[in-house]
DNA sequence: CATACAGGTAAGCCGTGACTTACAGTAAGC
DNA sequence: GCTTACTGTAAGTCACGGCTTACCTGTATG
């Protein structure tokens, strides 16, 4: 069920810009604020929320707080997708075999 | 960015049962609303923000309309994760050849 | 036709969540 | 040690979204 916190942390702009900030590489708390148009602080809860659903850990460093993605984050959500996948492809074969069942 | 409304559309528990309960069947409004815990008219504000997340179609029948989710509502999504996955993948091989380097 | 049924829409209430400012804590530099 | 960066936390404000009740529309049915 870990999908229902992805979904709610990822439906927020900011924290997807968040998000996406560090696909490239990890950053700290202040370089993540500079690309943001909110203050530094709501970077912080943004972040909180990211990493109780796994998208995101810390590494402090000394004085600051290395924010890097979480590589397997995002797999609970995937297979999510994936069984949403199969469940219409089957759906199709039924669709399909029920028309030409018609014909 | 069609992601981005299907990550507010899922976000809700109440919208993503909705969705699920479509899974298996196409089903009325009325049919929807039974399995669900809040109201009819509820369940008909969730299906408007399914249907304009490209998630679910409608077809009228007669005096009822039956909804069905879109096959290839979720395809925007499923990309954008693919391509975080590339990212994450290119990321951790970057990573691997920092460690070697550094041995 | 008139009545009932199925469903979308309006209006209003209310909780939650996103944001800001102000404050507290910890590491670094002089 | 004292000050200066860097960050998390508290408290409070405000808008938005989810819900309900009430109402309206259109289709079936007697």
């Amino acid at each position: 069920m870990a999908y229902a916190e992805v979904f709610v942390a990822l439906a927020d702009p900011t924290r997807r810009h968040i998000f996406e900030a560090l696909r490239r590489q990890p950053k700290t708390v202040g370089e993540l604020a500079e690309g943001q148009a909110v203050s530094r602080p709501a970077v912080s809860q943004h972040l909180k929320v990211l990493e109780s659903a796994s998208l995101v850990s810390v590494e402090p460093q000394g004085n600051r707080r290395l924010y890097s993605i979480k590589r397997d984050g995002l797999d609970d959500l995937r297979r999510y997708l994936e069984s949403f996948w199969s469940d219409a492809l089957s759906a199709y074969g039924a669709e399909i075999a029920r028309r030409m069942k018609k014909k």
